[in-house]
DNA sequence: TATGAATGAGGGTTCATTCAT
DNA sequence: CATGAATGAACCCTCATTCAT
């Protein structure tokens, strides 16, 4: 259905071309992700995201032709921040136990977080087309049963798919504990923790009985 | 259109009258629990759900004075589901080994899980009151919280709270996975199990430490 | 105004039948006078007037078959009682003096303050049928003209009905005074009952330069 | 549909679009004063006034954010007019007779008779908010007192209060008046003038008893 | 090209009125 | 006849999107 060449992606507008049109794309952007996190995709307008970075409401519309246009960008941006994540992590798996790999995918989601509760409230509010939410599925699941292959050599990688479903669920569980009320959330933090730990500890060869 | 079988019955007089409004409210919230699922808070509209319980729009006004209070009702009678759930499960708690437990948390998971994804969809969405909510929040916790003490004795009342809430966080993906293709459903429900009946066994005192 | 004996009365049948009817109007006609008075027309909702009168939605319309027609009845009432107020006012004329008719006239109002806020409501804010405020205008002209010429009898009909348009501005100007602070009411009213004693006065060959 | 003299007008450059926005508010504005004269405030109807000037109904709220705000504003403009037709009037005081007074008041209503009538169907029926009309009273009483103290230099600051009050309803009924037919009208605001002539006569020192 | 005024479909909600019971 | 649940047109208002300037 999608035209040949890649530089007509329907989910992106005009490429920034000039210096000043990628500072306005990243303003918008920014300011995007703060409205959708704040009201949500529905309550959020184009409106308040085009006043909040100091853009013209037809400007606005020239990047991203369309609310939906935007909330994709927006994830898709997500998706190339999460991926960097994962490579990195990926490259850092060899010298690393389970143990501590556990703990590097918990902390790339608290670093993340205030782009991943937007990115939940995209996800889950149907924000964005339903094509852009399956792609940034794949693309997690995938760079997420890579280093569990990595870090697991043994593991086969139908069950290493499995397993990076589940768990990205118990990361998405790591975001909204750290929403949770501050007087508990280190504690929940840190019983995460230890959850996602035995996890992955639990699939490696050895531990398993 | 159905005077059936209210003239005919000896047994009740004016129940009909009563009779419908109880089939009205039922049709209303089953409509709504579709629609808010399908469409999240924000986007669904009265309108719709009315057209989807063949009801005028100004009956279903008669008994949800408002969008909010419709959210709300759905989601008490989510919570009182979910209550009744929890109840029955602590009956049978003592006869059963931890791992029957897990299995019968997720058991019941799945049993709500039409309308779990709808709840999930009016808590993440601000659908319905705050206070709603939070009132929610707090008898799921306090219900998974009274299960696990019974489960295991020896758990320290702060530690079953903790544990409550990441253990309501990993119920919530069991949802989330049960809405995954078929294909890989079964293997994921499979690994969910496990993970659930794992974290119980590690909290109980002989396994964990 | 309750008319007691009627209904312990034994002799007659279908008299109970319409005295309740009376009663049921009378009732609805109260509510309906408090309700326009609070709300204004267009404000004032019939399912209020109903619960207010102790009566059902459907048996309020059968009595008064829409919203226009219980204003018209109300109107009708109010401008009986101005009818009845002017006719005996016209009665005790011969032995007053001007002053005191025009005090008269002020008194009058001040009597049926309660239901002529009412009224004015309906008359500026539409409420009603134009021919109900139209026939309503006449008939209360066409008393206080009748009372002017008594009065003054050498009051040439032409002038009499001239000045009965006037003096009745200036008693709708007394309601509303009535209603303003307390503080400078007295004040303002018996400036007013000054101004009409004058303009009658005013009026009368002798005291006319 | 009518881009005519904007380009053609040389003196202009960005004037059109500003000037536009007032031509439209302008016209709001009139419609808003039509309708709400001729329906009253709860049965006028946004949409109405939109329709009635030539006005899309987002441009209208654009410029007037509620239906209150736009009785405000209408009720805002119709005080500055009284407000400059008072001013105007109280410097024009020193030579004039009371009686030129009086008629010079009767004549500043008639003159403003259109948006009158509107604006007591405004003040009488809850239309705009209470604060408006509170201030607007302040201002018209104010006005009017200034111009009695101005007229007759012997009047106490708490006689001219009260005057005014008993004074604007008169003028109230001016207008009423004036809306009736005019077979009789001439002969009614004929009377009108006599009456508010007298009374400003009657308040000054050597009238006065 | 940038701008923001203009557009109008659509959303939540109310209430006069009807009609099955 | 009385009752009150049901109906749906109409209201006020919002906001994604367009287009003249």
């Amino acid at each position: 259905m999608t035209m040949s060449t890649s530089s007509t992606d329907p989910a992106r507008a005009t490429e920034p071309k000039r210096e000043r049109g990628r500072l306005r794309v990243a303003a918008i952007m920014t300011a995007g992700v703060e409205v959708f996190t704040e009201k949500g995709y529905d309550a959020a307008t184009m409106t308040e995201i085009a006043a909040r970075s100091g853009t013209a409401i037809g400007s606005l519309y020239r990047f991203f032709p369309t609310k939906e246009a935007l909330a994709d960008a927006l994830l898709l941006q997500y998706a190339q921040q999460v991926k960097n994540g994962l490579t990195e992590l990926k490259q850092q798996v060899p010298g690393m136990t389970l143990e501590r790999v556990a703990d590097a995918f918990v902390d790339m989601m608290l670093l993340l977080r205030s782009q991943r509760s937007f990115a939940i409230a995209l996800m889950d509010a149907r924000g964005g087309s339903a094509d852009e939410r399956k792609r940034f599925r794949k693309v997690m699941r995938g760079g997420v049963a890579d280093i569990l292959c990595e870090a697991i050599p043994a593991l086969p990688a139908a069950k290493a798919k499995v397993m990076s479903v589940v768990l990205i669920h118990m990361l998405k569980a790591v975001v909204g504990i750290a929403d949770e009320e501050s007087s508990v959330r280190a504690a929940l933090l840190a019983e995460m923790r230890q959850l996602v730990r035995m996890y992955l500890v639990s699939a490696a060869p050895q531990s398993g009985e």
